[in-house]
DNA sequence: TAAAAAAAATGATATTTATCATCTTTGATA
DNA sequence: TATCAAAGATGATAAATATCATTTTTTTTA
């Protein structure tokens, strides 16, 4: 359990932040996010941001899984991203100068800190390698959201579902991936049913183990050959 | 038809130049422009640049229609974006320092120009408000992606066609929506057969004329109505 | 302008996946 | 720890869409 008090959270000693676009700071310029920040504990199922609203910063996640979705036309979610410990949301629609397309939210206890649009766009200014970070991190994510749209459109609920779970293997390291069925199949873009008949399917072909609510990974490379590329 | 030769398409008199990233450029910025780029007629069906492939430099559209797509693992092509005149394709795989994840090829005459990936990049170091521009529409692009997954995920085909015809309404604005039903097929995400199928229920229902190959909006509020949001 | 190739259209059928109804298990909370 | 709500699971059924085979039309090119 997270520690729930306010409490500052040191960039100094982020465990995060070398993974992350703040990861090549010298001294100073850590120093200077760490006295513009502010820290939170977020608990379990807790809004960031929701869809429609105007940011007015950014926020970097100490800890925790956040996921990053929109609504389709009957509030039926679509997770677009489930972004770790390191990762910096909700940057773009600074920059789009639009209101926010996705909403956040909480998976799990969270520590996140939050950077004012101000001192964001100061940094941005004045720091090309950050400025460069980004660019090219939003970039790759468009490359990605290519991917995404194809792989929705061309494969199978069982072949999304085995990229899904490759991508989930990554994002949750060596823990066990700990998503609803409810959220997996908001990800994979299916029916929670059909979602749950599949995990089943995939279990019994020895590809994953099912601890209740957890799930193991078992069978990597059987994994990779379904999902395809 | 355009001009097949080879000419120098001038910045200066570019039509398109007023509605792209370069719009708001003052004359020596058009002029540093104008001086390093390089002008080329594509005829219909030509490829720009392929998926895998390393990006040179940046594609300027001064005259005609472009698919960006995918492929998936069949080879089927996922078309992502269509674009036109005025816009600067191919410039993401730059700043990603990975190759190409998409490709790009003409869906008809066209004049581009292009500029290199050393000119571009220090136009972008020296020219805050191109930088400003390319990350307002890196984001934009992003924030849309988001919403094409979910439609992909949570629409039906038929909704989805209803989405794309007002896209490809807006993209092909006073002109008939001119592509070949597998490409229609294909920016929509499903079979030829039943783009073929649902195109017909659509001029039955009065939303769309069919001039053999070439569509025409008739009920924009239809189509809105049907597409959702 | 004829011939060939590509694109469009149509019908029949199979398959995948969603939906609905219901039941069971798990986990949270009073 | 008993109770309740949420999550997970299962079966039956319906609907949407893909696939395959074939024909017609349009476009391109020799």
């Amino acid at each position: 359990m997270l520690d729930k008090s306010h409490k500052h959270v040191s960039c100094d000693t982020c465990g995060a932040r070398k993974s992350s676009l703040f990861g090549n700071f010298c001294d100073h310029e850590v120093s200077q996010v760490d006295e513009n920040k502010s820290c939170a504990y977020y608990k379990k199922g807790q809004p960031i941001f929701i869809e429609g609203s105007f940011p007015r910063g950014v926020f970097c996640l100490n800890q925790g899984k956040v996921k990053i979705f929109t609504r389709g036309d009957e509030g039926k979610e679509q997770i677009i991203h489930i972004a770790k410990e390191g990762e910096i949301i909700g940057f773009r629609a600074m920059f789009s100068g639009e209101p926010y397309k996705v909403a956040a939210s909480t998976l799990e206890e969270c520590n996140i800190c939050f950077i004012g649009k101000e001192d964001f766009l100061n940094m941005i200014d004045t720091n090309p390698t950050l400025r460069n970070g980004i660019m090219k991190e939003l970039s790759k994510e468009l490359g990605d959201r290519a991917i995404f749209i194809t792989n929705m459109a061309q494969k199978s609920v069982r072949e999304r579902l085995a990229f899904a779970l490759l991508i989930l293997g990554d994002i949750y390291g060596d823990e066990q991936i700990n998503l609803t069925r409810e959220d997996m199949a908001n990800f994979v873009g299916t029916a929670t049913e059909t979602l749950i008949r599949l995990l089943k399917d995939f279990k019994d072909e020895g590809m994953i183990e099912i601890h209740t609510r957890k799930l193991e990974i078992i069978d990597n490379e059987k994994l990779m050959q379904l999902a395809g590329r």
